[in-house]
DNA sequence: ACAAATTTAGACAGTCTTGTCTAAATGGTC
DNA sequence: GACCATTTAGACAAGACTGTCTAAATTTGT
């Protein structure tokens, strides 16, 4: 099989495309009972395989559940880091670009499937598995905080605000943002758009009280004369 | 039974004390181990009593699993409750009255003992049991965020702080106290006293320099020139 | 000390789940 | 068409758990 045609996996094509497939369905499965209420036969079933093939693909139980994990914090960093790099580090209007960035990280990392499953499952079972989540902490938030940070750090050397602390700006930054979300996110459920855009609007107008620079109020304005000089 | 020289309640006194060590274990066995997971053998050897009386109390693992979430409930809130009576309705030194009310409701309300367990309930079992988060929904933060957004009503009325919205800055209040604890708080972890103070004076500084009334950057002494007065 | 209610220990049937095994079936590749 | 690995269906043993039952032991109130 290693000396095949295909040019990169040595296994054929079918056979990652079942091994995501597994996995996909056992998040789904693992968010929805926990894991001791999963049931290996469900997740054969939603994922239109044979329990035994799971068996011959993850081995055990609890090996799936560390892969469905390991393969959740994967995808979602990736989403992170793609939304930070739309971080505007040299804004038009500063209000609407970080309201547009916010309600991206939103949309893209926070409450799509993806981020939903995987804070359920560092909620859950969190405390089960020290060693897999705090890998997970490393990778994710041990990563992605201090890349924010960053961003907010340059647009306060850039003029842009005046923060002390980027770390300390950065995590209320998120915590402004997500301030009307907290029940919702509490429950499992998933918020509208236009709650995560409140949300976020209202947000991100209190974190530039804070941290924007106006000798006066009309300092949108002079940015925006800035912007266009 | 009923007609017992006991004062209020009909069963003798080992009776509910029993009820609640019952209720109390099963509560941390439910958290631990998830609903799924959770062992009325193991419950009823933490509670010290035998596995017959868990059932006698309470017939039915879900029905024992609701007793515990309405527990927990009712004195969270009962908690909650307490600490918002003491609330800075007059502060002397805003900041440090803030401050204090926020370290108050983290240490007695959230990273206890039934704040935590409560949380990680519903975060665990939300989805399972709608109608009984509904009621938490209802009696929790239907209850307790318009009362703190009522106090901070009553200060920006008072003249201690501009606000526009009192619901958008109670829950962004408690977003800026909380920023630094979120990760901790995810893998269902209790911060310590230090960082509980440390997020509380970072986010309650975010908080004045957003809302506190201040024509100019000295208005911290100004405030404090005006209570010494 | 007596009587009533409560608690206990243990056995028990029934159900569910995990993980293994085997033999048949499927699908792709030369 | 033949060969290869992969997948499938089903049976299976071993273990765990829930909820019930019974008879003995214990506690409580008088």
């Amino acid at each position: 099989m290693r000396s095949g045609v295909s040019p990169d996996t040595f296994p054929p094509r079918g056979h990652e495309a079942k091994r995501l497939s597994i996995v996909d369905a056992a998040a789904g499965v693992f968010c929805r009972e926990g894991f001791a209420g999963a049931n290996i036969d469900l997740i054969a079933v939603e994922a239109g395989v044979s329990r035994q093939t799971v068996y011959n693909h993850h081995g055990d139980k609890e090996k799936l559940f560390i892969a469905v994990v390991r393969d959740l914090t994967e995808r979602c960093n990736a989403g992170i880091f793609a939304t930070i790099a739309t971080f505007p580090d040299q804004p038009g209007d500063l209000e609407a670009d970080l309201i547009g960035f916010a309600v991206r990280l939103n949309q893209n990392c926070i409450c799509n499937r993806d981020g939903k499953f995987l804070r359920k499952l560092i909620q859950t079972e969190g405390e089960r598995y020290p060693e897999l989540f705090a890998e997970w902490r490393e990778q994710g938030p041990g990563r992605t905080w201090p890349a924010i940070a960053a961003r907010f750090a340059r647009l306060a050397y850039g003029g842009y605000l005046a923060i002390h602390d980027p770390d300390v700006a950065a995590r209320q930054f998120l915590g402004l943002v997500n301030a009307e979300l907290q029940t919702t996110f509490m429950l499992g459920g998933t918020p509208s758009e236009d709650d995560v855009v409140q949300s976020a609007t209202n947000g991100v107008r209190t974190f530039l009280r804070a941290f924007g620079k106006r000798p006066s109020p009309t300092s949108v304005k002079r940015h925006a004369a800035l912007a266009n000089a």
